[in-house]
DNA sequence: ATTATCTATAGATCTATAGATAATGC
DNA sequence: ATTATCTATAGATCTATAGATAATGC
């Protein structure tokens, strides 16, 4: 948005967003994921948005801050459902599901394909180290929810992990979300947490859709309440 | 090998290969697989080869050009492979265990990882159209030998592929291959092919190794004449 | 007075070219 | 004479900073 205050864009909105940081981040979203860290120009960014490549600054430090906001909004959700559905005491073939479901489905509910970000060899510099910690976290939850499966030393337990990031190959990145977040699991989801389990030599547990909607219904409420209380703090700062 | 004419380097050799064309390729293959295309610098390049970063433009008219020269010679392999493959009258389920474990056995065999390469987004480039059109052709192999046993109409039938290029996501990437290329399928390879055979629902047909070393064995004999007939034509230009 | 933009640009970096040079080969 | 390197650098590009400016808010 073109806010009221401050010196108006000679360029009228052209992006996504509320603020002038969200359309940044909506645009940086487009062009990393599409061409890359590296190749992506802030410039590049700045045209997108409809401002001048300097006005880039006003909200963010640096290109790579840009980036950085980014890969956190990514990995924090994927981190946190993988987290409480490891506190659950479901068995290891409804966790491993719902796990790879979830996941899956979370990369398939965002408005560009932002797991690419994880992709792009920017991603692997020093620099981000409390990332690597995040998705190495990640990792081990896909590799424990296995184990409890096929056992720790089965080489296996790899596999799910990248079955359920696979899906970052076969959604379109068009700006609008292959999957409406609602509290379904997407049909391509499913397929990949049926796939996680059959490598593994198992079968999905029955009802494993419904009983992964009800896993995550705590989490689904807490978001909501903390998405409402988040709006009303807003409200009464006005 | 710094050759015995032309003007001596400064710094001595210090990589892998026979001609300086081969050195460039192999710290590039370095580089390029570690930190990506754009943040990879001809300097960097030519530090690691221990020649100037002039001389890189000797032997490659461009940076692009190394990139287009590693590309070309991992998808070839590939392709070749996949369309020997087609080629046989196996059952399906031996056509698709062979062609991802064959698949996978070459990502591990070279001493870089080199299927980081087609993972860049450089590589999403409409420079390389003719690299691209290889790739899908290839990708359509392992879709058409899924498609064997589950059918067009499948979703599954992007999954072989995914999985047997997974292998790139577990392997080092410290200069050597973590496989032998000897006449036998790693354990990991085998491991994946029995996966997506799995997420098919099918299980690995009997003696699909030795019968996938057998598939091979034109392949490789016309690989080693070839070899032969190279070495050969070398010799007598000399 | 505050905010959010703008213009202008310094300074770093990077690719590729021009031309010189130090070897071997004939 | 040919080859494969070297030194030097032009020209492009890119990030981030400095300082001006045009709005609204008080």
């Amino acid at each position: 948005m073109a806010g009221s205050v401050g010196r108006p864009r000679k360029n009228s909105p052209r992006r996504r967003g509320n603020t002038a940081r969200e359309e940044i981040l909506d645009a940086s979203s487009e062009l990393f994921t599409t061409q890359g860290f590296a190749t992506t120009s802030t410039h590049q960014i700045a045209d997108a948005v409809g401002i001048r490549q300097a006005s880039l600054y006003y909200h963010f430090p640096s290109k790579t801050d840009i980036f950085l906001t980014l890969l956190n909004s990514t990995i924090e959700p994927s981190l946190e459902l993988a987290e409480e559905l490891a506190a659950s005491d479901a068995a290891p073939a409804q966790r491993l599901w719902s796990l790879v479901a979830a996941e899956s489905r979370l990369l398939l509910t965002s408005a560009w394909n932002v797991g690419r970000l994880y992709q792009l060899p920017v991603a692997n510099s020093p620099e981000f180290g409390e990332y690597h910690e995040q998705r190495d976290r990640l990792k081990d939850h896909f590799r424990t929810a296995a184990a409890g499966i096929v056992g720790d030393d089965d080489p296996r337990v790899e596999l799910p992990f990248h079955i359920a990031l696979s899906v970052i190959e076969m959604r379109p990145n068009d700006g609008t979300a292959p999957f409406d977040a609602s509290q379904r699991v997407p049909e391509q989801s499913a397929m990949l947490a049926d796939a996680a389990l059959a490598v593994l030599g198992t079968t999905p547990p029955d009802n494993a859709e419904a009983t992964t909607l009800e896993l995550l219904k705590n989490r689904n409420d807490s978001i909501s309440a903390a998405a409402a209380a988040a709006a009303d703090r807003k409200k009464t700062t006005r």
